[in-house]
Formats: C-alpha cells, sequence, structure tokens
DNA sequence: GTCCCGATATATAGATTCGATATATCGAAC
DNA sequence: GTTCGATATATCGAATCTATATATCGGGAC
C-alpha cells in the first residue's frame, strides 16, 4: 500500500523522504496519515527490491538528503500494484490511494475499479442497515447515531462514485456522431487529460 | 485503542473472543476492521494486566470457548483510556471509538471531546483547502475530485459534531423552568438514558 | 554576530496491528 | 453420512504506528 503510494509519487518527480511524507499528507493525509516510522523503512524496502534508486548519494558532501528515483522495476512494480492488486483495492485506504492515481489506468479499469468499490460500499451500507436494525432497542443513543452517520456517509461515498462511474461511461462511450451534436458539448470535463496509451500501467 | 474497545464492549457483557470480533465489526466495522491477529494478541495483554480474567476456562472438557469477563482493573483502565487519553481522542479512529462508549461520560466529558474533534476536523478541513488552492491547476482531475469529495465529508462530520454538541448543550443547560415551557417538551431526546453517577467514567 | 527557533531532514526501537493461514467443532441441509 | 457454512481459537511474519533522537538550515531577535 505505502510502496504504491510512494512509486506513484516518486512517478511525477524524484524526492527525498521528508518531501514525500508532505505530499502523502497533502493528497491523502485526510484518510491515512503516514509516519516516518513506515515510510522510511518502505523506502528502503523498495530500494532493496530495486523500484528505487538514490541519486545524489552520500557525495555532495555537506548536504544530508537522500533524493529517491524511481526505476524501471519500480514502474513496473507500481502498474501490478495499482491494476491487478483486487483484493484490497476495494477497501478504503487500497482505494483511495490507487483512485489518486486514476490517470495512469485505462478507462476500462477505472471503471472496473470504481465498480468493485460501488459493490463493497453498498455491502457495508446493506451491514450498517441490518445492524441498525437490529440494535436499535439494545444499545445507546450514542451508538446509533454514530451508525446512522456512517451510513449516511457511505451513501454519500455511493452518490459520488455514481457520478464518477457516470462521466467514465461517458468518456468511453463511442464518439458521438459529429452531425446531431453541434450544440451538445459535454458538460463534464473529462477528469484527466488523455494519457497517451504507453503512459497508462 | 483496541484495549478500550475490548472493554468497552465487555463491560456490557462477558463474551468470548468470536463474539467479540462480530461486535466490533458490527459497531465500528465501516471505519475499522479488526483482525484475530489484533484481537487475541490484545485479549492476552489484557489478561496478563489483570484487567480482564477467563471464565469457564479449559475444563468444561469439549468446550473450547474462553469467555473473558471485565475486572475491576479493568473498569479503571477502561475509565483512563476512555477519558484521559487527550492525545489521539481527536483522531479518527480514536474519537468514534470513544464515541461509541460516550454514554460512560459525564456531560463536560463529552463536550470537550467533541469540541476537540471539531477543531481536529476544521484543522483538516481547512489544510484541504489549502491543498485544493494551491493544486488545483498542477495535479490531475481525480486527485482534485478526491480532495473535494474528502472536503464535502469533512464538512458534513463537523455538521454532525455542531448538532451533537447543542443537543448536549441543552442537555447540560440548567432545567428550564417550568413556568413559562409548558408546551415546550424538548424536540430532541436525550441521546443516553440518564446513567447513575457512579456508572459513568 | 550570535543565539534561538521552527522547518527541514533522516533514522531507529519497540509495540501494535494486519493479512494470511491452520485447525477443529457444531448443526443443518442434502 | 457427509459436505458446508458458521462458530471458535491461535499464530507467524510483515507492515505500520508511536515516540524519540539527532543534526542542519535559514531567519529574526537581541
Amino acid at each position: 500500500m505505502l510502496e504504491l503510494a510512494i512509486l506513484g509519487l516518486l512517478k511525477e518527480r524524484s524526492m527525498h523522504g521528508y518531501q514525500l511524507k508532505k505530499r502523502l499528507a497533502e493528497t491523502l493525509g485526510s484518510f491515512w496519515q503516514v509516519s516516518y516510522g513506515s515510510l522510511y523503512p518502505a523506502l528502503r524496502r523498495l530500494q532493496r527490491e530495486g523500484a528505487v534508486e538514490m541519486i545524489f548519494p552520500k557525495e555532495d558532501v555537506g548536504r544530508r538528503k537522500n533524493v529517491y528515483r524511481i526505476t524501471e522495476q519500480g514502474e513496473a512494480l507500481f502498474r501490478d500494484l495499482l491494476d491487478s492488486a483486487g483484493e484490497d483495492a476495494a477497501a478504503d485506504n487500497g482505494f483511495s490511494v490507487r483512485f489518486a492515481f486514476f490517470k495512469y489506468l485505462k478507462p476500462e479499469t477505472r471503471i472496473r475499479l470504481l465498480e468493485r468499490r460501488r459493490a463493497f460500499l453498498q455491502r457495508r451500507s446493506s451491514d450498517l442497515e441490518r445492524s441498525l436494525a437490529s440494535y436499535r432497542e439494545r444499545v445507546d443513543g450514542y451508538t446509533i447515531s454514530l451508525m446512522n452517520h456512517q451510513l449516511a456517509a457511505t451513501e454519500n461515498d455511493i452518490r459520488w462514485l455514481d457520478e464518477l462511474i457516470r462521466t467514465e461511461e461517458r468518456q468511453a462511450a463511442p464518439a458521438p456522431r459529429r452531425r446531431r451534436t453541434r450544440i451538445a458539448r459535454s458538460v463534464t470535463e473529462p477528469l484527466t487529460d488523455p494519457l497517451s496509451e504507453k503512459e497508462r500501467a
């Protein structure tokens, strides 16, 4: 998971640990607080596996900065983690991290992940409804309130996903015939500048 | 964290591990998936510390059920963890777990925790707004969409908290003079049946 | 100019938690 | 009578978290 996030950020540009930490906090900080105790070991792991390499190492005398760059192998690992890792790809962090790197995926894969996430949340929503129904009279108001709030949040997430899926499908749909669509100009902007095929995972 | 949740559930009634797992999944499952790999070690830790004890141990021949009961020491530990642990009490899981056991807290403590949580989310919200403002033009639409969605979710959480705080304050307020409030009957039910002082932490 | 502080930067130890897996029993369905 | 899903406990190794230590850098106070 952390590996995936690190590689994704290093894909944009080489950085050292401290910068990575900041970028992680900014992009994913509201659902995942990455600590140095996770980050540095993860970087060493990736280095050991040959997925990242250090540039400007100890040389450059006084500079104690370890700048990491993603390697070819790292790119491959990134693709594997981002796409095929289907198990946890619907769980909270798993999905959000992948979503942050959606632009590297093909439209079909994006839709597949969005729909898997939707199913996951739908299941959670049903579970919550079932628990609420069976607890209603047995537990205190705070627990009920918490569960209701979480149910509402989950339903809101699902609506967000539905919108995203609709947008993706509109984009994936065969280009509209030129005739007949003179006025129509899709209201919804594509969420990413089209990448060339080879840039995608 | 897990300790707190376990003790809180065992306070209601003695259970064995499997039942604990199920109750944890039902009540807190939408933001925290507790695994056996965490649960059983935690139970043993608590047992070692004398916070829980096993009833019906290995005896009772064929029965391989270890029923755990909270001890006096466990009750004390629960109170400590629930209240004074102020550091992480505003973070996501820390708050939600505590909230699920709010009925054991005094109204003042409840308001204090709610307000600390609110401040925490307010900070998160500002961070997100700042990041959004500075990224808007530099990152892809998916990341922006994710951050916007998280911002909206955070703001929704804050509104929920505000409502809870209002309810608590209304309850904590001095009982309204009987005269003048003949019609008025608070629309908002108290979220918990009043507990006697000694039942509270 | 130098002292101090907050931001930058890396690192590790120890505890906790996660993910996967193994094992065994029970009751019900077939 | 056996297969299957739910009940139930347990552990290993890896990943992650919390807390802490250390050092440098640039800027403002004095």
